[in-house]
RNA sequence: GCGCCCUUAGCUCAGUUGGAUAGAGCAACAGCCUUCUAAGCUGUGGGUCGGUGGUUCGAAUCCACCAGGGCGCGCCA
């Protein structure tokens, strides 16, 4: 049973479609939509039913139109069915059709808008999955936020989905890391080596010098005392220690990239790690079973057009037909020297994760790594037999403003660099909503001011203030009606026929809209939707709200009319609950009150 | 040079996957506060949806080309 009206409405409007032409073509059927109108002048609902099939069924679609409107004024919550403009089939529902989701939504509770879409789709979903090199920093964060809504949303919308975390532990960068650490322990046993002495030293040069990794040298220096170096304190050759340092050191950054995750408010389901992957040598399994398809070859690439790199020559490596899966090159997968390149390491986590029976895996990225989705589908195409989707959720940029202007993203005092620091100031809920109130897709500022004023153009302040107001007017109901007969389930059953105002019907409205709004989300994978509802949902309360100020007699609380007050608090109670089942996809806690 | 993304009101952005007269906030203008929370509210003005063609009943949405912005382009991750 769903509670999504629109969704009943049309599956009456393809009965009565079948009815009409009946050897209706399973695609056309699925084309057919039923959806808000965007002017109240033409009904609540229209449906594009005659249009669509009119090529089908080879009669006009103003035909078919007049015969869905015979069809469909029968129908029971139906009051007006018109054709109109070129074919659409205007409806206009019985108002106690549309309060009937009054109870309906106050019996699903928060669950209101959970829907069977994905039903029985296994989902992964990948996010975060930084370098464990230092703390989590801005750049880290809507990716983090983008996915974890992302995978909320999809939940709802019936998907079983995993969160998942790759935790990028091998390679050169954590190798440089563990040397960071190093020069950081050999200052906590008191080294003479100067910071550029140290740094001749280290493959490479110094890398990592925040000041993060202190408290790493001062751990290593309480566990291995002078043990890690040479007699005077110097660089003792790497062998000795660097599988130890490395460890500890990734250890101890994964341990605050989790706390910071945690502040965050998010919690994943699984942290894989590339080097165990490496180390249980799936990278070169997955590149036998490319090979074994034929897929593999020694090659030399071209170098890229109208921008030769000044140290390019041709170099035979290890190639991956990524081409055939449409691809614009051919990727390597072996580097000249013999070793795996990042990606061959991916392709085999993804191997891994399309083992584990996923149909869909979706990356959320960073726009940097825009030029990596091609090959990557390519493979995962290549290694499921095109079963398994890949798709790419792409996070742009987001700038951070103070006093309308961006603030650096440097590592002096004042400026915001670590996730930790930017929560401390603006708080989970603040973060979170934020970063959902534009496409993943499109760069975003962060108006640090703004994310902390309680104003209407606050996105942040204004959803949560509507649900704050309907808590307070239900505190407010409490101290003049019996408590139980302002619980949910007690006002599931009241009499709703006196909401008739225009505001309370346009609440309503919006209140149906949820569970299609869900849907429509979850299958753009975009949770900047849900932000944008809650906002109109918002908005719709608050308009109701202010109405009660020019007019007396359409406040909630009514002190002589017991039965159209409690109809009101059914309806403010729907909505709180609408707007908790959205902040709880977007992963915002809700307020109670607001002084 | 090639690929991907973007271009909508003065500004920041939506636009229900091709639907009817393109929406919201801010800013501007005109009104409004004895109140269930004015932490605001009501109303008005504001548009060649970057441009030109095409696809069809119908295009901001799909296709082609052009202009402008962002990202990427072998052995980094």
């Amino acid at each position: 049973m769903t509670n999504d009206i629109y969704a009943l409405m049309r599956d009456h409007v393809l009965t009565a479609l079948r009815a009409i032409v009946p050897d209706l073509p399973d695609d056309i059927a699925a084309r057919v939509e039923v959806t808000p109108t965007r002017d109240q002048a033409h009904g609540d609902m229209a449906t594009n039913a005659a249009m669509v099939s009119s090529k089908a069924a080879r009669q006009a679609p103003a035909k078919i139109a007049a015969g869905l409107v015979a069809y469909l004024g029968e129908a029971p919550g139906i009051a007006e069915a018109a054709v109109a403009g070129p074919g659409f089939v205007n409806l206009r529902l019985d108002p106690s059709a549309w309060r009937a989701l009054i109870p309906a939504i106050l019996r699903s509770g928060e669950s209101y808008g959970d829907s069977r879409t994905g039903t029985g789709v296994k989902v992964n979903v990948e996010y975060v999955s930084a370098n464990p090199t230092g703390p989590m920093h801005i750049g880290h964060c809507r990716g983090a936020v983008v996915g974890d809504a992302l995978a909320n949303l999809m939940a709802k919308a019936g998907f079983e989905v995993t969160k998942e975390y790759y935790i990028n532990d091998a390679g050169a960068q954590v190798a440089a890391l563990a040397w960071a650490a190093y020069w950081r322990y050999l200052q906590a046993i008191g080294t003479t080596l100067t910071e550029e002495e140290f740094s001749n030293e280290v493959p490479g040069g110094l890398q990592y010098r925040g000041e993060y990794l202190i408290p790493i040298g001062l751990a290593l220096a309480a566990a291995h005392g002078t043990a890690l170096a040479t007699p005077d304190l110097g660089v003792a050759a790497p062998a000795g220690w660097i599988d130890l340092v490395r460890n500890f050191t990734i250890d101890a950054m994964m341990t605050e990239v989790r706390t910071d995750l945690a502040q965050l408010g998010v919690q994943q389901d699984i942290f894989s790690s590339e080097r165990a992957l490496v180390a249980s040598g799936a990278a070169d399994t997955t590149i036998d079973r490319l090979a074994a398809d034929g897929l593999i070859y020694e090659g030399v690439l071209e170098p890229p057009k109208g921008k030769t790199p000044d140290d390019w020559e041709p170099r035979p490596q290890t190639l991956f037909r990524s081409t055939q899966f449409g691809d614009d090159v051919d990727r390597p997968l072996r580097k000249s020297d013999g070793s795996n390149t990042y990606f061959a390491n991916d392709i085999a986590y993804h191997a891994d994760k399309i083992g584990r029976g996923y149909d869909i895996l979706i990356d959320v990225l960073g726009a940097d790594h825009g030029g990596y989705v091609a090959r990557m589908r390519a493979a995962v195409k290549a290694l499921s037999g095109n079963k398994t989707k890949f798709e790419a959720v792409l996070c742009q940029i987001v700038h951070i403003m103070r006093d309308g202007a961006p603030v650096r993203m440097s590592k002096r005092a004042g400026s915001y660099v670590t996730l930790s620091d930017l929560l401390d100031e603006v708080g989970k809920d603040a973060v979170r909503f934020t970063m959902l109130t534009r496409n993943a897709d499109a760069q975003m500022e962060f108006d640090l001011d703004k994310a902390l004023a309680q104003t209407r153009d606050n996105p942040v302040f204004y959803v949560q203030y509507a649900h704050a107001r309907c808590r307070s007017v239900l505190r407010a109901a409490a101290e003049q009606l019996p408590p139980a007969s302002i619980t949910e389930t007690a006002l599931a059953e009241v009499n709703l026929d006196s909401l008739d105002a225009e505001a309370e019907q346009t609440l309503i409205r919006r209140l149906a809209s949820w569970p299609r709004t869900v849907d429509a989300a979850a299958l753009a994978r975009e949770p900047h939707r849900i932000a944008f509802f809650l906002y109109d949902l918002a908005s719709d309360f608050h308009m109701l709200w202010n109405r009660g100020k020019d007019d007396a007699t359409l406040r909630f609380l009514q002190q002589d009319q017991p039965e159209r007050t409690l109809a009101r608090l059914a309806l403010v109670t729907a909505t709180a609950v609408t707007i908790r089942s959205g902040l709880a996809v977007l992963g915002v806690t809700p307020v109670e009150e607001m002084r």
